[in-house]
DNA sequence: CACTATTTGTCCGTATGTATG
DNA sequence: TCATACATACGGACAAATAGT
């Protein structure tokens, strides 16, 4: 019984009704739950489903025909129109650093910010220097060919980013400039989280104000363990997924479970769907 | 030039301007960009910098207030509470797998939901069942100490799931489960990605609609590569993430990127502020 | 070819919430 | 606080296209 659940929408929250409802059926149809045309409630089943008036059922499903999700006609109702699949364009690499770099490498840059400034507590923190030191501050987005998916904020020890600048920045990708500095990068810490799309990053990702972001924060260190780069990543989830395999390994003769990154990549989708007309 | 870069609020989206600035500055303040206590804009700033009326601005401080991330004072303006520095909690496993399965122990979980029916489309393919088999389908709300933090859609072929029933679910972790139902279990692919909270999950997750959740797709193979379980959990950023460290490894003689997933663990974070008074 | 049921498209009037000045 | 403008949401009513009998 599954349409039993309580679907339910909120009329004290400052979100417009229609808008709840069009982003409950925009993740069931992403969530794959219906085939390609198939049929989907209509204007009146949803108002009882919601317990809204038809107009506002109505304007859900409007908004979700002008974005392509749907398409809706008289007297034949409304039909979802799955995107043509989509299928991820995946980074032929294998493993996760190198794979940082083939991403350097393979997609275009745009450097938006750049400047060296008093490191602000967290930075500090991260990077392990005293409060007040300078750090090199990169701002960059990044570009698949059919738009930006990444908005990347690099933080480096002002003594190590010194030695190059914008233009170098702009072509290649920091692990490779680090490397140069004679950095020799021993590994990294990253945390996977999720955010909003704020005033600043969703115009420049071209996506809409409070649209869902993956946020990646990265500390790079080197042999000695020594952070030599912090960056937070946001990035379209419809453009850019974390994907890895995780492989089972029997350690001795305990049946203990461990964990290893087998063939681990970033999968990169081309979706050329559009937000908000 | 940090503060020239133009923050700006839009008036097409449905949400109402003084949300969508106290989205913003609620950001500014989890990400760290304020040390506790410092002051930051007042109404009439805030009205400048954004082009909004000074009422509109003084909603969104007072939501903030509501949220007890900033204190309001007349004469002394608004300063910037940061929470007891919430510090991760983090497992304390080593593998992604035994990492699962410790969660799965540790955790207090709630079946929402339980049936069996027809797979649709999408986990069909991912089971590798041919379309109109039968799954068993549970959701799940995961529970740390100071609130759920995950809500766990899981898909498991009928023909597996017919020896289990509701009261393991809620006692044991699924991958348990499946081992003593004679799987052996092989290994995992996942996708990471991010989406907004719904009007189903919001209110059990007990966070707000619309905002961002972590989301992971796994689906778990057996020994021969055959699917055995399709998982998509969503989890609150603030109380779950995902956190790995990334080793360089030398491959021989060419120097190629290669790469290791070491010590990998999701720390959980218990954070217990509220949302939405 | 009706006739009908279904479903979307369009219109009205009204009440409340949002935002400005 | 007030007046104004616009968006949201409701209920109801009718028209137009489609599919089935």
């Amino acid at each position: 019984m599954r349409g039993a659940a309580a679907l339910a929408v909120d009329e004290r929250l400052p979100t417009p009704l229609y808008h709840q409802i069009y982003l409950i059926l925009r993740n069931q149809i992403i969530d794959g739950r219906h085939n390609d045309g198939d049929l989907i409630a209509g204007e009146e089943d949803l108002a009882r489903q919601f317990n809204v008036s038809r107009i506002t059922a109505r304007r859900a499903l409007a908004e979700l025909a002008a974005e392509g999700l749907v398409v809706r006609a008289r007297g034949r109702g409304t039909r979802v129109i799955k995107p043509p699949s989509a299928p991820p364009i995946r980074a032929n690499v294998e493993g996760l650093i190198e794979n940082l770099m083939a991403m350097g490498l393979k997609t275009q840059v745009k450097l938006i910010e750049f400047d060296y400034e008093i490191a602000s507590p967290d930075v500090a923190r991260a990077l392990k220097l005293e409060p007040g030191a300078e750090v090199q501050r990169a701002v960059r987005l990044r570009f698949l060919t059919d738009g930006p998916f990444s908005y990347l904020t690099t933080y480096v020890p002002a003594s190590i980013g010194r030695q190059f600048g914008r233009k170098e920045l702009e072509r290649e990708p920091l692990l490779g400039l680090l490397e140069r500095c004679g950095v020799k990068i021993g590994g990294a810490e990253q945390t996977i989280s999720a955010t909003l799309a704020d005033t600043r990053v969703a115009p420049l990702l071209q996506t809409a104000i409070g649209a869902p972001l993956l946020r990646i924060v990265r500390v790079v260190h080197d042999r000695e363990g020594l952070p030599v780069e912090y960056i937070t990543g946001l990035y379209r989830p419809d453009r850019y997924q974390y994907r890895m395999a995780l492989a089972r390994v029997e350690t001795g003769d305990r049946n203990t479970w461990s964990a290893n990154l087998d063939p681990a990549e970033a999968s990169v989708s081309s979706s050329n769907r559009e937000k908000r007309k």
